[in-house]
DNA sequence: AAATGATGATTGCTTTGACAACTATATCGG
DNA sequence: CCGATATAGTTGTCAAAGCAATCATCATTT
């Protein structure tokens, strides 16, 4: 079966090495942009981007993060002033995290970063392999979340 | 193009996904057969129980490690006894390291845990389906390795 | 309305892994 | 053979992320 057959070129380790792979490409494109982020902080970026304003238990779920974790990760992005932390208007004990302008700013920057690391990453595969990619990757993480 | 359209929906984050759902369930399954390792250290026996003996370097190159890193994962994993170093025969800066007994013991039960949680994560796909995953990853994987 | 339990955010603690500096040994150029 | 450089492994330091405990607030139940 095509479960476990070859030494090193099982699903486990693949999907592991495409990951690190897209992730260390990334960040390497970020540097030299002279952006001193991360991923994490980048995801956190373009939910706020996309989707306005959200609370830190909504961006910690959204980029699979624990809470304590998305607590610094704010404080990192508010201190550089990308970000900024508003009670909320209904609940006392959340809050409302919104892009600065500087942080809409550079969303623009990490965006080129992020689709042009997309773009070598697949730039072996035709549009149809890339939606075959996605499907069955789609496939797969709906059976592991659904235990 | 099929590079960005959907907000989170793309390859990036879903190999992210796939990777971190797979760990997790890896990890869950070790820890329910009461064992206290992680996956880089399974990752390290794996490499022993298909390789035999290896130095330090080729350990760390295998699971895409630092070396610094792979020093005190070693000293964890012999420590417990699961594995010894000894000085290699013809390069005295290296090691030989290999599986003790107790280490090829504990290789069998690991094992069994990888298998399970890679048959749960492949179990929506067919055969052909896993062979085409398999295909596709790797040659985004090669072209990301090719820089 | 009070009590109980659930949720949002923060903080302290710990583990993991990267990076850099260092030592010892090996290899290569002259 | 000798000096320069590269490689193997170890150690110190740091940042990121997970877990547990805490506090405040919300929701539910009676």
């Amino acid at each position: 079966m095509s479960i476990s057959q070859p030494p090193e070129e099982n699903l486990g380790v693949l999907v592991r090495q495409v990951r690190d792979g897209m992730f260390h490409l990334f960040e390497h494109k970020l540097a030299q942009s002279g952006l001193e982020l991360n991923l994490s902080q980048y995801l956190v970026l373009k939910r706020l981007a996309y989707h306005g304003v959200q609370t830190a238990t909504e961006l910690a779920r959204a980029i699979d993060h624990d809470a304590g974790a998305m607590t610094r990760l704010l404080d990192k992005l508010e201190e550089k002033g990308y970000l900024r932390r508003q009670p909320h208007q209904e609940d006392r004990r959340a809050l409302q995290i919104s892009l600065t302008e500087a942080g809409q700013a550079l969303w623009a920057t990490m965006q080129a970063c992020g689709e042009a690391s997309m773009a070598v990453a697949v730039s072996d595969l035709n549009d149809a392999e890339q939606d075959q990619l996605v499907s069955l990757l789609k496939r797969v993480r709906n059976t592991l979340e659904s235990k």
